[in-house]
DNA sequence: CATGCCGGGAG
DNA sequence: CTCCCGGCATG
């Protein structure tokens, strides 16, 4: 039965499938918060890596899973070992060794998975290598030799990036679960999402990756991958299975995770992504990069937070917390080139729905100071979002994910129109400048939008509903610039009529509906001679101006 | 579906 | 210009 179990365990652990699934991604995380390095990092240490950057993409990490997932971790592991954490770990490692050498010996190409098996410590070693201080809980458990060991083997790691690499990749593919955690938080954003991804994707697939652009090739596939991979997800955050993760991947690859966002996922792949990225299966890479990936560009943003013990460290970019984490907690000043990856397990990405967000905002309080608020603050906001459901953690990471702004918003732009649905968001904290001023959205942002996107302008009246006049007219002198930039709109007959067009055509923002009553309304068609001549004319009113 | 208006066209 | 209307956009 052990064997057995292992077995299924290794499996899950690598694939981040198992019962926890998508929450195996987060799971490392949990182990970090939780044991704060300890367990999680030494079992895991190839594992969990892959999870975390997979999972990093499109991650809404629940704090409660994680603790779940960890705790069923935890127990099982324990009760093999009879042992405390440390006996997890090692488990886990066990687990996770068998499991290499069941299915993946392609894994280890230093070290024959049997080898590994017992040299669990070994796994710890490394990450005890990697991180110092946190795990020192664990640490001392484990014996001094077996460290001793495990450092020998360990060593490679780092250096090994090679070998590891394909391992993380095996693990990261089956890791893909990262849609889960987002269900949780995502909930109701589901058919947003949902739209979202169809439509970025028919948009444009290529423009995420840029890095990845030759992957990006295969759109037909990503498309394809991504509807499942939406649907699975969902699915799949109910029902908690990822199976079909595993069959879909008979490749150990790893799917490169998270490029694609926005802050730049550059940090996580590291040289394995690279590596795996190109032989991987494209499709896969899509499947998980691509549809997580893009709702965040949509509506999600990420933000980084460190996970060590006592720090809340918020960050807009992996790179940065991962410096953090290197340089704070590790010690390390070297170059940042050298990470080994360790630092991925000390921090965890926080999902932050930017479409709630506006949303909220634009209903609830239409001035809603928070959206402007200055960008550097995260660590409260860190530690709220923590506790509270995913909801309300995207509300409140919002903030801080605007910060991230400048990047985000070239991202917008040049991705993707469908983005536009976000604007308020993103022209407030591209512009920064006034946390306070909404009057700062209602002006500037409808002329940037219409630049750069398509459709949706629609939202921008919203914005200032007060006055229609100023608006119109400001509208109109985007309009005027808009118009002297692209081809004038004058489709003959219709200039509506043509759809494709209509986006350049937005360029003459309608006017809002004018609340007052109108000739019509006033004398009804039957006294339509009263009416003043524009309404006769089917003009704007003039009597009954707004 | 009813309105409100824009873009055009005819005179 | 003045009158009108087709047709889109919005509520």
């Amino acid at each position: 039965m052990t064997s057995r179990r292992l077995l299924d365990k290794s499996l899950t652990g690598i694939r981040l499938g198992g019962a926890t699934s998508s929450q195996a991604g987060n799971s490392t995380y949990a182990g970090n918060n939780a044991g704060h390095g300890e367990s999680v990092t030494a079992m895991d240490c190839g594992v969990i890596l892959t999870c975390t950057k997979l999972s990093s993409p499109g991650r809404v990490i629940s704090p409660m899973l994680d603790n779940i997932v960890w705790n069923e971790c935890i127990s099982k592991d324990s009760v093999v070992n009879g042992v405390g954490l440390k006996s997890e770990r090692e488990k886990h490692l066990d687990l996770k060794k068998v499991g290499c050498s069941g299915d993946m010996d392609e894994r280890d190409p230093a070290g024959p998975c049997g080898v590994l098996k017992k040299s669990s410590p070994t796994h710890r070693l490394i990450l005890n290598g990697q991180k110092p201080d946190d795990q020192m809980h664990l640490e001392p458990r484990t014996s001094g030799r077996e460290g001793e060991e495990a450092r020998t083997c360990l060593q490679p790691p780092p250096l090994c990036s090679d070998g590891w690499p394909e391992e993380r990749h095996t693990h990261s593919s089956s890791h893909i679960p990262v849609p889960r955690n987002r269900n949780p938080s995502g909930h109701a954003d589901k058919e947003v999402m949902a739209a979202t991804v169809l439509t970025s994707l028919s948009t444009s697939p290529l423009v995420l990756n840029p890095s990845a652009a030759a992957q990006a090739a295969v759109p037909e596939l990503s498309s394809r991958g991504w509807k499942e991979s939406l649907s699975a997800s969902y699915s799949s955050s109910t029902s908690g299975n990822w199976s079909w993760d595993a069959s879909d991947q008979s490749v150990p690859s790893t799917p490169s995770p998270p490029l694609s966002n926005d802050t730049g996922g550059k940090g996580f792949l590291l040289s394995a992504q690279g590596d795996d990225a190109s032989e991987e299966h494209e499709s896969a890479h899509f499947m998980f990069e691509d549809p997580i990936p893009r709702k965040r560009k949509n509506s999600m943003k990420v933000m980084f937070k460190c996970l060590w013990k006592n720090c809340e460290k918020v960050l807009s970019t992996s790179s940065g917390i991962q410096r953090h984490i290197r340089t704070v907690h590790l010690g390390r000043n070297n170059d940042s080139d050298c990470s080994d990856g360790e630092e991925d397990f000390y921090y965890t990405e926080i999902e932050v729905n930017m479409d709630t967000l506006s949303e909220g905002l634009s209903s609830l309080t239409p001035t809603s100071p928070t959206t402007a608020g200055p960008p550097p603050i995260f660590l409260p906001m860190t530690s709220d979002l923590r506790r509270c459901d995913s909801a309300h953690h995207q509300q409140a990471f919002h903030t801080p994910l605007s910060q991230s702004a400048p990047s985000t918003l070239c991202h917008i732009r040049t991705d993707h129109a469908y983005q536009a649905s976000v604007p308020v968001n993103i022209p407030t904290s591209s512009e920064t400048v006034e946390s306070e001023n909404r009057i700062s959205v209602s002006w500037q942002s409808p002329p940037i939008i219409f630049k750069g996107l398509p459709g949706p302008m629609s939202h921008i009246r919203s914005v200032s509903i007060g006055e229609k006049r100023q608006l119109a007219t400001h509208t109109t002198l985007g309009k005027a610039h808009v118009s002297t930039n692209t081809p004038t709109p004058k489709p003959a007959s219709g200039t509506r009529s043509h759809p494709a067009h209509s986006w350049f055509l937005p360029t003459h923002p309608r006017k809002p509906r004018g609340e007052a009553k109108k000739c019509r309304k006033v004398y009804g068609m039957e006294k339509r001679d009263l009416w003043c001549t524009a309404c006769r004319w089917k003009k704007a009113c003039q009597r009954f101006v707004d």
